[in-house]
DNA sequence: TCCTAATTGAAAACTGTTTTCATTTAGAGC
DNA sequence: GCTCTAAATGAAAACAGTTTTCAATTAGGA
């Protein structure tokens, strides 16, 4: 299920902050893509929408919206993150080192694992990180 | 099979690259600790070894040690990179985030899901990152 | 409509990393 | 051992991404 704008309104009602322009506008943006948006992409998208709303409230939104769940944040090495829909799945990232597209993909394939490392080390662990990298097609072909 | 100094050493040399004491010094701090190490940790520990060592110096080394595959890199979110001895055996991470702690594992949960993901995909996948994040023991009683 | 706490944007600060460039040096060749 | 040169170094500056500060603005409950 991929949540509408109304529905992560209401949420961020829920949470008692407040519905400005700017962060109406952040999320329309957010989820009228299915990429993976960096806090600068967005920020060069958003001018259609409403123009002039500063690069840091755009990471303080983002920081709210995945604070809440409701994107998902992907470290892809170095300093370089992004944000998607929270698509409420669990799910994975495979990442092409060519183009920087990033493609998900569900599926539990590390529960029973994370359960015997969890008896094993007495770590409580909270999440995990599954990405694999790689090149696409088309930077294959490419190179 | 932990790699000694000599070997690296020796790696190095066959890639045509100087000893220099600086990159010694490196090395031998890396060895000699089995923990995680960020390039400031490095810094801070090279006094002993080999004092004025500049920062510069250590990504430098850090740089080529990984390209050669002796030393792995660890990204734990955010700009937050740290190096270990490469011990030859692909392995994955257990971080904590109350303390930074990062313990190791091995296995190959992957390779059969690897190939499908490949094949699926049309990715040529290179590598992969699996990291769990969670509180170790002594930081869940801490809290 | 009023009021206040939340939110915003510009600028500055900060952190981690990389580049530049003049100086130094490892180690191959004699 | 000595010479020489390409490689390596360190200081400083540049850079990218992110966060903080602070005065001005504003959403939305009373």
């Amino acid at each position: 299920m991929r949540l509408t704008e109304k529905k992560i309104y209401s949420v961020l009602r829920q949470h008692g902050y407040k519905l400005t322009p700017q962060r109406r506008a952040v999320i329309q943006v957010v989820t009228s893509s299915s990429d993976h948006l960096t806090p600068n992409d967005i920020h060069e998208k958003i001018h259609d929408v409403y123009p002039g709303t500063g690069l840091v409230t755009i990471y303080r939104t983002l920081e709210i919206l995945a604070e809440l769940g409701l994107v998902c944040e992907v470290h892809s090495g170095g300093s370089c993150r992004s944000y998607t829909m929270g698509s409420q799945q669990h799910h994975h990232h495979l990442i092409c080192s060519g183009c920087g597209t990033v493609v998900d993909f569900t599926g539990h394939y590390l529960e029973s694992l994370e359960k015997n490392l969890s008896e094993e080390s007495g770590f409580r662990i909270d999440g995990h990180l599954l990405e694999f990298i790689g090149l696409c097609r088309k930077c294959q072909t490419a190179s």
